[in-house]
DNA sequence: CGACGATCGTTCGTGCCATGAACTATACAT
DNA sequence: ATGTATAGTTCATGGCACGAACGATCGTCG
């Protein structure tokens, strides 16, 4: 109990606002970690509420994303979203209670499952994607217009080579 | 005793498949839209990986950071993570029991309190900014060296003018 | 053909994160 | 002294995620 004694002394340096702002962290910026961590944040966080917009929640459009591509199994798209298979069971299930994917039969393999948008599931995934396309188009509204394209292609560099990484 | 939480948020991305990758939206690459999504996808995972290796879950680094800016009270901080009040109550008490936070109270409001880092805190929020900050800059060891620099300064731009939006 | 291991998806138990509404205790202003 | 505002918590609800265990089916191999 001690200890919180000299907590109390650390409490009060600092009064100090201007900070780090979204994520805050490391007010000294040792090694240019904030740029990045706060990126992610902004990014995820727009995308965030684009789906909340269109009533869906961010892994819902993600699972919608991935059926516009094609009808995929249940395991094939635990990968694509980097879930478990169990989890994934739960994100399906309350995707068809809402009326947005289906679950249809395999003809050859009558343990799988393929998972397909319905109509609805369709137009949400249409309706997700521009949203999302116009909110991020906003967000590199803050940079100068030659810079944008430069940006995207820099994010996309960094991405594909975590893809074949 | 130590009940060890893991929650993973890994996304271990597919060897390849041709297809559009983590995220996975829009084959026909409509508009830029997917560059953006797979970073921050790509970004929150990392800082993901990062906290799970550390024993932490990605909203608990992002409490710690807050922390180790200052001491706060829980309305400062619930604004600050951009989460209710509420679920802020629950972050701390899981941070508490873990021994990483402690509740102190303010003199002067005796409805406050204060939330500090505790020393095990202290030294889990160092570990994971360090942790973060090198696994952020192997991501962009796939840039040029000239670009990773530029790269960071626009992210910043970015950041920046949603912050002060 | 029949047994056996691998694969597919689900269920179960647990835990984290987040919300909104309702609540307690305290502060403050009139 | 009374009324209103603020600080933080509790409660009910729900989405997301894990690992372990499970039933059903598939393939293979003897």
């Amino acid at each position: 109990m001690a200890e919180i004694i000299l907590v109390v002394y650390l409490c009060w340096v600092r009064p100090d606002k201007t900070s780090s702002g979204v994520l805050g962290c490391a007010p000294h910026d040792v090694v240019g970690l904030p740029e990045l961590m706060e990126l992610a944040i902004v990014l995820t966080s727009t995308v965030g509420r684009v789906a909340e917009e269109r009533e869906l929640t961010p892994m819902q459009g993600r699972l919608l994303c991935g059926l516009a591509e094609r009808p995929q199994r249940m395991a094939d798209l635990a990968q694509f979203l980097g879930i478990e298979k169990a989890a994934l069971t739960g994100l399906v299930d309350r995707a068809e209670r809402r009326g947005l994917v289906e679950r249809l039969p395999v003809s050859g393999d009558r343990r799988a499952i393929q998972v397909t948008l319905t109509d609805d599931g369709g137009k949400a995934v249409v309706a997700f994607e521009t949203g999302v396309a116009s909110a991020l188009d906003e967000l590199l509204e803050a940079l100068p217009v030659k810079d944008r394209a430069e940006f995207r292609r820099l994010a996309s560099v960094v991405v594909g080579a975590v893809r074949t990484g």
